[in-house]
DNA sequence: TGAAATGTTGGGGCG
DNA sequence: ACGCCCCAACATTTC
């Protein structure tokens, strides 16, 4: 079966292509796995009738989640918005029916005449395709730190479970950021290589048969219901990523330079594209400073510079890092979100900004605004012998090591008061 | 999946 | 033996 690259509109594409096959090889019909953000839907939806137009068969099949988002409601038959009794209907209902776990059907091989894409602008060739990318960051780390594809994420589950039953506790240690002890399948779940139907399966089959380690299973289950349930809030709200899900904090006053939105126009730094005063320089110079890891804060360091060099960073940092931006440094989280976006390789339409909305307070069933993690209480929970932090912040003991850009009690403080104006503003 | 402030309790040192 | 103070340890409240 050939392969055949494109570039371009998909949705011209897919149906050009489709056409094409249906004529020449008499095609049976298209089927593809459903994709959940409102642009793709559309766009999937178009697809469909105009393939159905032309007479060409189309059936499409969940697969990237465990529940499609429309099937878990509450007893009224709303979507939830509260993370517990969600998961509480969904883990029901995915014990009554278990998600289908499709096999991969043989393909055989078949003859494509040479002219069928002969006129087809669209198609490229390999070659051109694979050529270098730009920049080399793509190929520093990506290619040293990341690997993509179907068999390395089975392999990677594997060894997940065979550390469930080595007795090292993925309940009680997957906080802990110097050690490899969480799944580390995210990113394969974001690019279709494994599917989580087949988690749930094999892992619940796990847990029957070795009950000592069933509960450490189940909360590694826990966590896909966690991503299921920032598609199934996307799904009912897909501006989820420009808009504060709680109206109330378009009063705040974050730090936010650009893509204004406009409930945000009252921000004290909404100017700060133009022409930024001293103020708003600050805000600029302690968001470069987060991006590239030299805030002064051991842990929100290492944090940002395991990010940088791998594509990736631990859950518990993650939140440490989003804390502190949003809350200490008073910026806005959709800064955190667009940089997130551009350096992780997990990041999807769903789950990067409800997390970050989670962090910020601002989203539904989100962390209390007040509830501000300090970095250096974290550090000395999570990371005791400083092993993560040692690792990628070398120099915090010499003098070339940066003195925290804010204070934290201080900073705090500010972001304290700060959320207790809107709370008033919000009442009256 | 917080942290700090505030309140409560109980043991030990000491006059 | 007793009351007093201190303070660690734990619990509760507040942000």
């Amino acid at each position: 079966m050939p392969l055949i690259l494109a570039a371009g509109d998909p949705v011209e594409i897919v149906i050009d292509v489709a056409r094409r096959l249906s004529e020449s090889l008499g095609l049976a019909g298209v089927t593809w796995h459903r994709r959940y953000h409102k642009p793709f839907r559309e766009a999937d939806a178009c697809i469909k009738t105009a393939l159905q137009r032309y007479g060409i068969g189309v059936k499409s099949h969940p697969g990237y989640l465990l529940t499609e988002p429309w099937t878990v409601q509450t007893g009224s038959g709303t979507p939830f918005k509260v993370f517990t009794p969600y998961s509480k209907t969904a883990q029901e209902q995915l014990h009554l029916s278990p998600p289908e776990v499709f096999p991969v059907p043989k393909l055989r091989g078949i003859y494509l005449p040479d002219d069928v894409f002969a006129d087809a602008e669209y198609v490229l060739d390999v070659e051109a395709f694979m050529g270098a990318p730009e920049p080399s960051w793509a190929t520093d780390t990506l290619t040293k730190h990341c690997t993509p594809g179907e068999p390395h994420a089975h392999e990677r589950f594997s060894c997940f479970l065979d550390s469930l039953l080595s007795g090292q506790s993925y309940k009680e240690l997957n906080d802990v950021p110097s050690r490899a002890a969480t799944s580390g399948l995210s990113p394969h779940l974001r690019f279709g290589e494994i599917s989580p139907a087949y988690l749930w399966r094999e892992t619940a089959r796990f847990a029957d048969a070795h009950p000592a380690a069933a509960a450490d299973a189940w909360a590694f289950l826990r966590q896909l219901l966690w991503r299921d349930f920032a598609w199934h809030r996307l799904y009912y709200l897909p501006e989820m990523a420009e808009k504060n899900v709680r109206s109330q904090f378009n009063e705040f006053p974050w730090a936010w330079s650009s893509k204004a939105d406009p409930g945000a126009s009252k921000s004290a730094f909404a100017h700060m594209d133009m022409e930024p005063d001293e103020d708003a320089r600050q805000h600029l110079d302690e968001l470069a400073a987060w991006q590239k890891g030299e805030t002064g804060i051991p842990l929100v360091d290492a944090g940002m510079r395991e990010l940088w060099a791998t594509g990736t960073m631990h859950n518990r940092v993650r939140m440490v890092v989003g804390s502190w931006l949003t809350k200490n440094l008073g910026i806005h989280w959709r800064h955190g979100e667009e940089w997130f976006w551009d350096t992780l390789v997990d990041a999807d339409y769903a789950s990067n900004p409800f997390n970050w909305q989670w962090v910020a307070g601002c989203g539904d069933d989100a962390a209390p605004y007040f509830r501000i993690f300090n970095p250096l209480l974290q550090v000395e929970k999570f990371d005791p012998d400083g092993l993560y932090v040692n690792r990628w912040v070398p120099e915090r003991h010499t003098p070339l090591y940066p003195e925290p850009m804010v204070d934290v009690k201080e900073s705090r403080k500010t972001a304290l008061a700060a959320y207790n104006d809107i709370r008033n503003v919000a009442k009256g």
